[in-house]
DNA sequence: TAAGTAACGAACTAGCTAGTTAATTGTAGG
DNA sequence: CCTACAATTAACTAGCTAGTTCGTTACTTA
């Protein structure tokens, strides 16, 4: 059952999980890098330790790979997400809570967000066919959903908005931090993603959504 | 001077011109579809009345290409920009004014949009060469500098934030609802330009920034 | 220990793709 | 009219790229 993973020292293992692994990871660099079209098979090979033989061993073609590197990038934020608790928090702190997290998570994995972009690209046309999509919802908007409910019935938050439209929000203002910054910083001359500033845009995002949640 | 424009009816007429204009629309419409990478010259040429060589002949390559539909987006959009006065208006409502005309804008121009997102993908290396890049940062944010300043003079805007922190805001917003539309919609099965919600969105919008702007 | 199977590697191929060559035609100025 | 040049066309090519073929090597199990 358990793989040999422990290596005996110089001689060449095999391993078809630490392979398999190595192939995701690459691929995952490669196409967020350069895009799906952009991306080639046999540079992904050349960047690993095994050959093209491999990639098309276990995951069969390009597409399938580009799939596969998509959904083990949802799965990774997705993992990090269910860790978060607060119920103990009133709602205006657990809201702020919320989106500093969404703001950490995303400049802390920039490979997954050029992805997105990517697939965005592609009107999600791959996205659309994969089999995690209907647990990708997930507990992100289930939990704020229950903050928001919490905030509306002590008085202090507005009522026309939901769950899907706060995550909107807060996603808008990290995707682009992070997404656009480039065009941005070429155009602009204003690095967002400089460490200097980041204190300042992580409070900026906290106001700008309880300033609007707590309007009217 | 003038080009021999006006036609005479079915005979084949010569419009330097009129061909690298044709050239230059189906292109923005190939780049903004498929990227750069998975942009077809031949195809490009194909959807074209003109053949492949005059793509070479007016723009002598691929990338020079896609930096011309690029340049030219931007332009386009710029264009538009220009012709905004909102001196006229008091600070709050000059801000929804303009909040609302970018909206409008990213919604009403998709191709700009998604060649955005693909020259963020490449990390801006084309737009970075760009001759007029200089010229770009443009009215925008000098129009929204004016008003924060006129804002805060009269003890109604937060100080701690400049035109571009407000600019990147407002940006932010419009730029995910179009550019990240159909991951959102695969994952929370809810269309962001879905007319119906259009006027929900344009408000929250406003909302959102004036709430920021008139916190403290 | 023999046989079967999972994991691996190198070389190959068919089709595509950016860019080119070279010849042709319309048009303006003399 | 006719000459020079701008605009246009069709066919070609060198190099690339996803996907394959076929054979080899380690590991498992009966």
């Amino acid at each position: 059952m358990a793989a040999p993973t422990s290596d005996t020292g110089a001689i060449k293992q095999r391993d078809a999980d630490r392979t398999r692994a190595e192939i995701l990871r690459v691929a995952t660099e490669e196409f967020a890098d350069k895009g799906y079209a952009g991306a080639r098979v046999d540079e992904i090979a050349a960047r690993t330790s095994t050959t093209k033989r491999m990639i098309y061993y276990y995951f069969t073609g390009k597409e399938q790979l580009y799939l596969a590197a998509l959904e083990n990038a949802y799965a990774v934020i997705r993992g990090l997400e269910s860790q978060v608790d607060v119920d103990a928090l009133e709602p205006a702190e657990a809201i702020r809570r919320l989106a500093e997290l969404t703001f950490d998570h995303h400049e802390s994995h920039p490979d997954f967000l050029r992805l997105v972009s990517i697939e965005n690209i592609h009107r999600a046309e791959h996205l659309t066919k994969s089999e995690l999509l209907p647990g990708l919802a997930g507990p992100a908007v289930e939990v704020l959903d229950g903050v928001l409910r919490r905030g509306r019935e002590a008085g202090r938050f507005r009522e026309d908005v939901d769950a899907l439209d706060v995550h909107m929000m807060i996603s808008s203002f990290c995707v682009f931090r992070t997404a656009n910054r480039y065009t941005f910083q070429a155009i602009f001359e204003r690095d967002l993603l400089d460490p200097k500033r980041r204190e300042h845009y992580r409070r900026m995002l906290g106001d700008m959504v309880l300033g609007f949640l707590s309007q009217d």
